[in-house]
DNA sequence: TTATTTTAATTGAACGGTCAATTAATAAAA
DNA sequence: TTTTATTAATTGACCGTTCAATTAAAATAA
């Protein structure tokens, strides 16, 4: 089996596996057992590649941030008009779950397990403040710094508690459109009061 | 040290050592015996009362969600408008915190949780629909049916957004009272741009 | 090519520690 | 004495980590 190059496949493997127990069992009751069995290898293989359980946890939130951030970039490659970008911004958010139910549990997991670990309190933070900053720069070419700061204030809160709501209330999918439906009005009534 | 009604002070002096606990190691972190200890009591003794270790977390849950109703209730005892009902609620709400620190990380864990514990999802599943409806009720007497439902999704949204941003980023006393001012004022909003 | 050595990848049993729960004993009050 | 309240000690299950042993691919030598 020991086949040369296996490093990035095997972190990937558990990474997701991690992904699938937190979604299934909480991080609660998430252990080396449960994630190595759900990607079909040894326990011991997690400390090999990860240092222990924890690097494990944290390399999973990483993961995830940069599938936020990412999916962000591509959409905001091509130019497009401070409305547009806003509009991609809030379907950013709300995207990481349609494609992974997995992904919702996990991201509130980590949340609430970054109160008492310094690692996930930092990434969260980076994360919140992304959200910020990206909607303030989108705003400022709209209406006044100061306007434009209490806009994205305002409309981080509305995106995160929209879709906080929505996952607490195992809401559907159609749910979920609702909620983004919502947070794209709301940007684009923040938009339309400051606006010239 | 066997006094007789010692019941209901035990139950207390439980609850808030789990709070307690909750607060500074997190909900993973604490066992029986971080809380008996906190409590000065034998970790038997939660069994005894509780019936074990889950059912003291869910009677702490309860007694969190408790708190949050009756502090509503004690403040719309007295006659008011619809405005300032709306604004008691948005105080209540994020006077969870002001009180007590302890509550609050201890409140985003049990969300957490609630994806995994049935138990616990009842609970955050009440909760989530009392604020909504409470809301929901105060704008109907301002604006039509489907505005006021509208205007209660997004009141409920922006109050549990901001107040999550505000826990997560472990924000000082005084940015909570921004946030607080934020909610209250796009409450406000809600009913000028509906208003009669 | 074939045989041999080296190395990366992986396993899983063993270990020390901690958990929630239970039990039997104890102490005060009735 | 009986009942109620409580403790301290104990149990068995399970946790994360470690590590000696194993496997098979890759590299080297013949």
């Amino acid at each position: 089996m020991p086949k040369v190059g296996m490093e990035p496949i095997r972190r990937q493997q558990l990474i997701n596996a991690t992904l699938e127990s937190v979604a299934e069992v909480g991080l609660h009751a998430t252990t080396i057992n449960s994630i190595s069995k759900r990607a079909g290898l040894s326990s011991g293989i997690i400390s090999h590649y990860f240092g222990g359980k924890q690097g494990l946890i944290e390399a999973t939130v990483r993961f995830l941030l940069n599938n936020l951030k990412t999916s962000l970039i591509s959409k905001t490659q091509q130019p497009c008009s401070a409305e547009e970008r806003l509009m991609f911004i809030v379907e950013a958010n709300f995207s990481v779950i349609q494609q992974q139910t997995s992904s919702t549990k996990t991201w509130l997991s980590f949340w609430a397990q970054s109160m008492h670990d310094e690692q996930l309190h930092r990434l969260q933070t980076v994360n919140a403040k992304r959200l910020y900053s990206n909607l303030a720069f989108s705003f400022k070419t709209l209406m006044p710094e100061n306007d434009a700061k209490r806009a994205a204030k305002l409309a981080a809160g509305m995106i995160d508690g929209l879709w906080l709501r929505a996952v607490l209330s195992k809401a559907t999918e159609q749910e979920f459109k609702q909620a983004e439906q919502l947070a794209k009005h709301y940007v684009s009534s923040l938009i339309s009061s400051c606006g010239a």
